[in-house]
DNA sequence: TATAATGAAAAAATCGATTTTATGGCAATG
DNA sequence: CATTGCCATAAAATCGATTTTTTCATTATA
C-alpha cells in the first residue's frame, strides 16, 4: 500500500512501510534528521557522506535533497550543492506568527466540521501524549505523540492546503524548539493546555479555543528562541 | 549569479540564467508547462517522452519532477511515477480562499513597512501591467506582468514565509484560472481593480485595500471555477 | 603588499546501463 | 463465468562511471 504524495509524505505516515522506495526512505530518514537537529545550522552537507551514512545510492539521495529543498528544509544553490539553513530569530518569529495565524483558522474550522468520531480520536490522542509524556526517557516518542496530538486536534478542518503549511511551519518550527534548553516550569504549563484544548474543543468554544491555542504557540515559541544566537 | 534556493526558484526570477543546472531549467520550463495547462489534468507522465521533449538525461528531469511534486505541481505514487493532479472544484474552492485570508493578511503588512521605493515600483509594475494588457495577443506577456504586479504589491510585508505561501497557492489557482474560458467582462472588473488597489495602497487605506484585494480574488474565483468539470 | 592568474584536487551534476517493480494479456482453476 | 496465477513487456528506480564546475592553494604580476 503506497502512499500518494503530491507533498513528500502527505499521510504524515512513516514510508518505512512495504513499496518505500529508496529516495522516500531516505528523504524521511533526512527530513527527522533535520528536524532532529542532527546537522549543525549552516552547515554544507557532503553528499558522499551522506551516501555512506544513509546506506543509499546517489540518485535516490539526490531526489531525497531536492524534495528536502522544495519543502524548505534544505538552501541549494546551483553548483554548490545543499547546506541546512541558518537559525534566524527573525524567521523563527516569522514561523510563529503564521502559525498562530494558520492553526487558529483551522482549529475554528474543526470545531465546526468534527464528529463524534473525531472527538474519540482526540481523547485517544491527548491520553496517548500524556502516556508518553511520563516516560520523557523516550524523547522521539514524546515529539510523535505531540505531533499526533496536534494533527488530530486540527485534522477535521476540511482544508487540506491549510493543514499543509501547517504541517510545513510546525516542521520549520520544530528545528528551533528541539535545539532550544528546554523549560520544565513551561513544559508543564504547555502539557497542561493539551488537556485544556480537549475539553474546549468537545465544548465547541471556538473563541475560547483559539484564545488558548494562540496563547500555546507563543509560549512554545519563546521557549524555541532560547535556539536563537546572534541575529 | 546564482540563487540561493530554498524553495524552487525563490526569487521569482527564472534560472534561464547563466549558472543553471539541466535540473532548475528542467524544473522552470515543466514548472510553467504545468501551470498553463500544457498537461491534461490527472494525467500520467511518461518519462521517457519528457525526456525528449525537454531535451534531458533521467537524473537532472527526475529531480526536476521530485522538486515539482513536493512543491504540488506533481502527484508522486511510490512505484508508479508522477502524474498530473485533478482539477477539483473543492480543492480550487480552498486554494481561493486561503488566498484570500494570506494575502489580505501580507497586504496590511506591506502598506506599514511599504516605502517610497515600493510606491515606486508598484507604480511601475502597475504601468508594465496597462501597457501588456493593450496587447492581449501576446498572453504570456500578461500573464507575467500579472504576476509581478500582485508580487509586488505584497513583496514588502516582511514575511517570507507568508510570500513562500502566497507564491505557491497563485501558482495553484493560475492552473485553474488559466484553462477556465475568459470573461471578459469580468476581466475589465478585475483591470480596474489593480488601478483601484494602487491608489488605496499608496494611500495605505488599509482596511479599503482588504477589501477590495478580497473581492478581486473572489472574482477571479468566480472566473476559475470555470476550470472544473464534475465535483 | 595587494591583486590577479593558474592548475590540481574536490565536489556537483549528468549520463548510460542495469536492476527492480508494475502492468496487462492469457491460460488454468474453481 | 468470475477469479487466480503466471509470464512477457514496459516503466520506474537505482547504480557506477564520466563530465562539468567550483574551490583553494600557489605562483606570477603590478
Amino acid at each position: 500500500m503506497s502512499t500518494v504524495m503530491r507533498t513528500p509524505d502527505a499521510s504524515g505516515a512513516d514510508s518505512a512501510s512495504s513499496g518505500a522506495t529508496a529516495a522516500s526512505r531516505v528523504f524521511d530518514a533526512l527530513k527527522q534528521d533535520l528536524i532532529r537537529g542532527r546537522f549543525a545550522a549552516g552547515q554544507k552537507l557532503a553528499i558522499g557522506s551522506l551516501k555512506t551514512h544513509y546506506r543509499v545510492g546517489l540518485s535516490p539521495l539526490r531526489e531525497a535533497l531536492n524534495r528536502l529543498a522544495a519543502y524548505g528544509l534544505l538552501e541549494q544553490v546551483n553548483q554548490r550543492g545543499f547546506r541546512v539553513p541558518a537559525l534566524r530569530l527573525d524567521e523563527l518569529d516569522d514561523i510563529a506568527d503564521l502559525r498562530s495565524q494558520l492553526e487558529c483558522k483551522a482549529l475554528t474550522q474543526a470545531l465546526q466540521h468534527g464528529d463524534a468520531e473525531w472527538e474519540s480520536q482526540l481523547l485517544a490522542a491527548h491520553h496517548r501524549l500524556r502516556r508518553a509524556d511520563e516516560r520523557p526517557q523516550e524523547m522521539e516518542e514524546c515529539e510523535q505523540a505531540h505531533l499526533r496530538f496536534h494533527r488530530t486536534l486540527l485534522a477535521p478542518c476540511g482544508s487540506p492546503w491549510l493543514l499543509r503549511f501547517i504541517e510545513q511551519l510546525h516542521d520549520q518550527f520544530d528545528r528551533y524548539r528541539r535545539l532550544a534548553p528546554p523549560d520544565l516550569e513551561v513544559r508543564e504549563v504547555l502539557d497542561r493546555q493539551h488537556g485544556e484544548l480537549v475539553q474546549l474543543a468537545m465544548a465547541r468554544r471556538v473563541s475560547q479555543a483559539r484564545a488558548l491555542l494562540d496563547e500555546h504557540i507563543d509560549l512554545s515559541h519563546g521557549v524555541a528562541r532560547g535556539a536563537c544566537s546572534a541575529p
